[in-house]
RNA sequence: GGGCGGUUAGCUCAGUUGGUUAGAGCGCCUGCCUUACAAGCAGGAUGUCGGGGGUUCGAGUCCCUCACUGCCCA
């Protein structure tokens, strides 16, 4: 039969099959629709192509894929965009090294080869992350997978370039930039990380000229800086240097006459409070230079060795010269001190070579200034559409975190001097020097004419094409169906490392660029909401590294554990703002889930067979019935007894839980409250309490019993399948015994409520029942009875708690092994053996004592805790101002809570007296 | 230096607008191979909610302050 389930759950079997067949049947393809009224569409971050997944990656996929496969369940046109990035310089080191294994450099092979190489290396292991994407189980869009450098990418790529361009707000100039001598490229401010090191600080002496005996000594971090200084700076404010204005001082080593400025630079609190100026090698010298047309002596080649502007120290890397500078001005004399220092050091992102400022000369865009038709600038706008709500964060914190990056923001350096990326369209006439920017190759200079004209050699920063993907992905600048329908995506699910390096610049690239297409201008974001999630970090809470060796690899957890388990392990842990300490032991108790989920197919399916035997009631009666495309309340479920309705009525509210969490992202709270359903409530309640029916020889009440427990099995899979697709899917499809009506559970219905299906009044009266099994159990539990043996009991409680018993007893009987149960008029709260709710009071018969010492001590506390919250309830309704400002539903609450409390602390009380008499 | 966060059971973490008895998983203790599940079942123990002060009828939740700690930016 198709409903087999082996006996022993195996998800690596299950969820290889399971992700070929999504992949195969084109399942999560998701056809344009007419307009955007009922999409869901979510941009996946693009991995680089040079990329391994990674727990934060399975966390990131893991919460995409939860709300991709719930918004379809719920009926959407859920779109959810898959496609790798070419990452500039970490593809081009892959292929660089491969090079460099052949004895070769890039230069050797010449651009066009090199290319050629890289486009080879991307074929052939630029797929793998995506591969691994697979047996996360994404239900991704495949047949909308894009890459970064794909020609219609390209394309809008060289469009968004032009018209920025033809806008006013990209410029080349001569700037002092970020340069990574190491890569060899210019890199944006972002890409620069700061890290305090120790560090040393050397006081050097500049005499004045024209003063014998005066000097200025001047604090550096970096002496051999000075060889490109051409000023020192003192505060015009600085009395101490009053006298010394227009003034010049002698470069020790050099000898050249530089000015002394006056400038906000020098700080007088700091130091001496003189600084020396070296406009070429710092942005703040840099800047001051600006103000006093300073000459811009740079010391340093490309690769951060000294060059001939250096003197004798040419030719020296910048530490080598740094030691002989510090040696040569401590033999001259110049050296006034040495001290240790916390240098806060730039270090390339890349590759952590310490960054050197640079003078050069690069593209820009302009994030401040207004376009030439008037518009307000792309910063502008980008705090705009999040200060008035038309882009929303969770958590909302990083509202505030992105505002104030946004206010500080400077011009986006994006040209990089490598050759793996989209060359900048821009060509440079040799006759006129003018610059052509054109959307087709130009052959000629758009100044003069000439011929003789070149590409710049430059590409573009990475996070420029990427930051176009929301809508370039679509198919912009044309105006397609699909940026029609699917433009502004629905949410970004992120990490909040790309906050800045993506998420803002698509916020500042996409309300400009989409301005036009959109006449709405709710419409021009590139997203609607913003969900940055945590950081998955090790057990122990640390960061993961490779230095560390604590790095957890997520296909290790996968082929451990089963990707199911470990995907609603990340779930479970995904609480909005907590970063997440991932545990085995989290995940071994989610793949327990699992096997329970298993372990209850086949509890049914073989009770199922059974019957099916007998005629009784087979699957295909399930089958005829169900509608799985309809996802409000459950169909074809007969209320027959407490528990039918019960069960009923917590599907209905618990269907509503889970979507209300994940429409806020709370993921760990969806997760857990489905977990809890199905665990604690379906299974260990409701399949209990139903295991007499489904022997039962009434052959209607056997059928209701059937119908009712593999209806109740179905809708909670369909809850189950966006946290564990791999394992429902399966179970689903034995369930209709391999002939779904639909390709896929991703396709049915989710759960949602049917008001008419909830019923409060069972939830009560099962609460009841269920405390009374448990106290039942508790005090066999404490009496060490033998669990094979069955006692009698007697209660004592009120006529309507009686008779919702008495219409329990069989439950009652089974679940708290109960042989005679008897009804008495007299209070059992002194008894031994017993115990003693608000509700009821029950009494085990059994000759045998409990151990009293144990109850007493128990009761005892119990006592205690009921009399401090006595204390707390009588000092509150004793005191005016809550009586008449509290709400008085809670007045209430606190008045029929004293009740209880009196009666129970009446018990405990003569159930002490009772325990020391028995002493 | 500027900004943001955290401190709740042995561990890792929830706790939505202040409101009746602060929860989960793991771990721990006791008893069970009850034929769906030992990856299980039943029962149990465990918290001065970091310290101090304040607002309030009422504070784990809001404010101030101190301590420790993490992150981002410069």
């Amino acid at each position: 039969m198709a409903h087999e389930l082996s006996k022993a759950y195996d998800p690596a079997e299950i969820e290889k099959r399971w992700a070929e067949y999504w992949v195969r049947e084109n399942l999560f393809h998701t056809e344009t629709p007419a307009d955007g009224s009922n999409v869901f569409s979510i941009l996946l971050p693009p991995p680089n192509v040079t990329g391994r997944l990674h727990m934060g990656h399975m966390l990131n996929h893991t919460e995409m894929d939860i709300l991709a496969r719930w918004q379809r369940m719920l009926g959407k046109d859920s779109m959810w965009l898959p496609g790798t990035d070419h990452a500039g310089i970490a593809t081009q080191m892959m292929v660089e090294r491969q090079l460099a294994a052949e004895g070769k450099k890039r230069q050797d092979i010449g651009r066009d080869a090199f290319l050629e190489r890289v486009w080879q290396w991307k074929e052939q292991y630029g797929g793998y992350i995506l591969e691994q994407m697979k047996r996360l189980g994404d239900s991704v869009d495949w047949s909308r997978e894009f890459f970064t450098m794909d020609e219609h990418l390209s394309r809008a790529v060289r469009e968004a370039f032009v018209r920025f361009w033809e806008e006013g707000l990209i410029y080349r100039g001569t700037y002092i930039v970020n340069w990574c001598p190491r890569c060899l490229t210019a890199i944006s401010d972002l890409e620069v990380a700061h890290e305090d090191t120790q560090g040393k600080l050397w006081e050097i002496r500049y005499p004045v000229v024209g003063l014998e005996g005066e000097s200025i000594v001047v604090a550096t971090t970096r002496p051999e800086t000075m060889l490109g200084d051409t000023a020192v700076a003192v505060n015009p404010r600085d009395e101490r240097y009053t006298h010394l204005h227009g003034r010049k001082v002698r470069l020790p080593l050099v000898g050249r006459e530089i000015p002394i400025i006056l400038d906000e630079l020098a700080q007088p609190e700091f130091g001496t409070g003189a600084v020396k100026v070296t406009p070429a090698h710092d942005p703040n010298d840099f800047e001051a230079g600006k103000r006093h047309n300073l000459e811009e002596l740079v010391v340093m080649d490309e690769t951060a060795h000294m060059n001939e502007n250096a003197g004798i120290y040419k030719g020296l890397e910048r530490y080598a010269a740094r030691d002989r500078v510090v040696a040569d001005l401590e033999a001259s004399g110049a050296l006034v001190s040495v001290k240790d220092y916390l240098v806060p050091l730039g270090k390339c992102d890349r590759c952590k070579t310490v960054v050197e400022p640079r003078i050069s000369t690069q593209w820009f865009l302009a994030v401040n200034k207004q376009t030439s038709d008037g518009r307000p600038s792309l910063a502008q706008v980008a705090k705009d559409v999040v200060n008035d709500g038309r882009i929303r964060f969770t958590p909302e914190n990083y509202k505030a975190i992105y505002l104030q990056w946004m206010e500080n923001i400077h011009d986006w350096c994006i040209s990089r001097q490598l050759w793996w990326g989209h060359r900048i369209p821009a060509w440079h006439c040799a006759d006129c020097q003018g610059i052509t920017v054109e959307r087709t190759n130009p052959t000629k200079c758009a100044h003069c004419g000439s011929i003789r004209i070149q590409q710049d050699t430059d590409v573009l920063d990475t996070w420029f094409s990427s930051g176009l993907l929301p809508f370039s992905a679509l198919g912009w600048p044309e105006k397609t169906p699909d940026c029609n329908a699917f433009y502004p995506t629905s949410t970004l699910v992120t990490g909040f490392d790309i906050l800045f390096f993506w998420v803002a610049r698509m916020i500042m690239l996409g309300c400009h660029l989409m301005d036009e297409q959109k006449p709405d201008k709710r419409d021009i974001v590139p997203f609607r909401e913003v969900y940055i999630h945590a950081l998955v970090r090790d057990a122990d809470r640390q960061k993961m590294s490779k230095t560390k060796g604590n790095v957890v690899d997520p296909i290790g957890v996968i082929e451990k554990f089963g990707t199911d388990a470990a995907r609603f392990t990340l779930a479970a842990m995904a609480a909005p703002g907590t970063d997440i300490a991932f545990s085995e032991s989290r995940t071994e108790s989610y793949r327990a889930f699992a096997n329970k989920i298993w372990n209850a197919a086949r509890f049914l399916f073989m009770n199922v067979d059974r019957v099916a035997e007998q005629n009784i009631w087979s699957l295909a009666e399930f089958a005829a019935e169900a509608d799985p495309k309809e996802g409000i309340g459950l169909k074809g479920f007969a209320l027959a007894t407490l528990e039918d309705r019960w069960i009923l009525s917590r599907f209905n509210r618990v269907a509503d839980e889970v979507s209300s969490a994940l429409r806020e992202y709370r993921f760990h709270e969806a997760a857990h409250v489905v977990y809890h359903f199905f665990w604690g409530e379906y299974c260990d309640w409701y399949v209990e309490l139903l295991k007499p029916r489904l022997l039962s020889a009434n052959r209607d009440e056997a059928r209701a019993a059937f119908s009712n427990v593999v209806c109740v099995f179905e809708g909670a899979l369909r809850m189950l399948a966006p946290f564990m697709p791999f394992i429902t899917e399966e179970i689903w499809s034995a369930v209709y015994d391999g002939k779904t009506p639909l390709k896929s559970i991703a396709l049915a219905a989710f759960p949602v409520t049917d008001p008419a299906q909830l019923d409060a009044d069972a939830e009560r009266e099962m609460a009841i029942l269920q405390d009374l099994i448990v106290s039942v159990r508790n005090v066999r539990a404490e009496l060490k009875v033998g669990q094979k043996e069955a006692l009698p009991i007697e209660v004592f409680t009120t006529a309507d708690v009686r008779a919702l018993i008495e219409a329990n007893t069989v439950a009652l009987e089974r679940l708290a092994n109960v042989s005679i149960l008897t009804f008495v008029d007299e209070s059992l709260a002194k008894a031994t053996n017993s115990r003693a709710t608000a509700r009821f009071e029950v009494r085990l018969v059994y000759e045998q004592k409990v151990d009293v010492a144990a109850e007493t001590a128990r009761t005892t506390k119990e006592l205690e805790k009921l009399e401090g919250e006595f204390a707390r309830n009588t000092s509150q309704l004793g005191n005016e101002g809550f009586l008449s400002k509290a709400p008085a539903k809670v007045v209430e609450g606190l008045k029929t809570r004293r009740v209880e409390l009196e009666s129970l602390i009446e018990k405990s009380k003569s159930r002490l007296a009772e325990l020391g008499a028995s002493k």
